[in-house]
RNA sequence: GCUCCCUUCGUCUAUCGGUUAGGACGCCAGGUUUUCAACCUGGAAAGAGGGGUUCGAUUCCCCUAGGGAGUACCA
């Protein structure tokens, strides 16, 4: 049975980054019939807040990114100080009682003599009495003591990985105050909770290292690991810096579609092309973890455009009657209306430009040149209302009368129509104008 | 500084030592469409640099450069 997470924290909204990791586990477990938990990574009551435990739902379930569970790890401290005992007897924790400006200046100095900056276990050969006098001054923290050994595992897309422990400093699982770090409660969350596949960001890797020695210190097996590359923005600069802009909310906002952003980050950094994808399922059918390499992968946003724009090209007018009918386009001419202009949009907004051009008319765009032309073309022009041989009847006048044919004919009585160089087919979009403002 | 990962068309990538270095997206051109889009056809476009190993290196090894990440009493 494969049961996979995605355990964000809730300080804040989820981005273009989250969801690669979100949509990861989501995929690997909906692919195998397995179990999606979202875990809440709360144990930092300072940032975590329930605004942001209620927007990564909403953008989650907005993507259709569906959890069978949710957990949270505000309600399982018990839990993690029980296994934080075990690690006591087993001698795998130990106080310690550095100030964090203490451990900050071992580091600067370590760092200066060109070594690297691991903590130098100074609290590990403390006596009892001085213990009971530093803790007299200060709570202590607690450390994992890592077995200085190389740990290794084969990562789903990493490959083959070795981790010198002694490059890193013993873990501090539990914090002064008796916090619950990270470290711990997420071993104690991946176990209990039988997670087969741990995916998530490649930031994780050296965390990786020290949570293995974590689960079998617990007398765990440990689950399968995969790091994906994280994303960086187009010029290569780290996404951090543009992560304002990338919020999920923030690309709803711009019109983007759920099944177009899906599409792409289930396949942006893979060797599968980047296809359009309709549905959950067939996204589910395409998604191979092993396809993807290691390297840090550029996201630029511009490309959900054309991909936005190819998945509204191809909805039937159920799929978007009620936004139609949020832009007040009557129900009896939904469907003409929809067919006409459907081709002619990047994002769902866009309905809103056309149906006003129908609606209240356009500002003409008329050239100097095609001045006269165009006056003398709209005396010609038929009253309201058009229909479906008004363009053909009228262009055919004009032609007679001015002699102009092909583009040179056509173009400008397009412009003036609709202020625009480009739009749906000019003989049915006529039948849908109420007002010609250019005639007025 | 140290540790880990990475470097092939603009982008995502294929290639398990011998290929005209392939595909997809994007781009450009032509066709079609009495506009745009869509569609069809075609095109431009790549092995970071330097050393090895080898008959032969994009592929294996080393160095350099560059990129990403980690190096918290954050997650």
């Amino acid at each position: 049975m494969t049961v996979t997470r995605f355990a964000p924290s809730p300080t804040g909204y989820l981005h273009v980054g989250n969801l690669r990791t979100a949509l990861f586990n989501y995929l690997i477990a909906r692919k195998q019939g397995g179990t999606f938990i979202l875990r809440l990574d709360d144990t930092d009551p300072e940032r975590s807040k329930q605004e942001y435990a209620d927007a990564i739902k909403y953008d989650l379930e907005w993507l259709g990114l569906t959890w069978d569970r949710v957990e949270t790890q505000s309600s399982r401290l018990d839990r993690y100080e029980a296994v934080a005992d075990q690690l006591r007897d087993a001698k795998r924790f130990y106080e310690a009682f550095e100030t964090p400006s203490e451990l900050d200046l071992k580091r600067k100095k370590q760092l200066n003599m060109g070594k690297p900056p691991v903590y130098d276990r100074a609290a590990l050969h403390l006596e009892a009495e001085a213990k009971d006098a530093l803790r007299a001054e200060r709570p202590g923290h607690w450390r994992f003591l890592l077995d200085q050994a190389r740990i290794e595992w084969t990562d789903g897309i990493l490959g083959d990985i070795s981790i010198d422990a002694a490059s890193v400093s013993d873990p501090v699982l539990i914090r002064g105050d008796g916090q619950i770090l990270y470290t711990l409660a997420s071993v104690v969350d991946d176990t209990d909770m039988g997670i087969t596949h741990v995916v998530r960001g490649s930031d994780h890797v050296t965390n990786t290292a020290t949570q293995i020695q974590i689960i079998e210190a617990i007398g765990h097996s440990v689950p399968n690991f995969a790091h994906h590359s994280l994303l960086t923005g187009p010029q290569g600069e780290a996404l951090s810096k543009r992560l304002g802009t990338l919020s999920l909310r923030d690309l709803r906002e711009q019109g983007i579609e759920p099944l177009a952003l899906l599409s792409h980050m289930a396949r942006l950094g893979s060797s599968d092309p980047v296809e359009l994808r309709t549905s959950m399922s067939e996204l589910i059918d395409g998604f191979d973890l092993s396809k993807f390499g290691s390297a840090p992968t550029k996201f630029d946003e511009q490309d959900l455009f054309p991909l936005t724009a190819r998945f509204l090209h191809e909805q039937p007018l159920e799929n978007v009657a009620s936004v139609l009918d949020a832009y007040g386009v009557p129900s009896d001419i939904q469907a003409e209306f929809w067919e006409v202009i459907r081709e002619n949009i990047t994002t769902k907004s866009d309905i809103k430009d056309w149906w006003a051009l129908c609606q209240t008319g356009a500002e003409p765009s008329i050239d100097a040149d095609d001045a006269e032309f165009v006056a003398a073309a709209l005396t010609v022009l038929p009253d309201l209302p058009f229909g479906p041989e008004t363009w053909g009847d009228w262009t055919s006048a004009v032609k007679a009368q001015s002699g102009r044919k092909g583009r040179s004919l056509f173009m400008p009585l397009r412009k003036a129509l609709t202020g625009l160089d480009h739009g749906p087919d000019m003989s049915k979009l006529m039948p849908l104008l109420q007002k010609i403002r250019a005639k007025s």
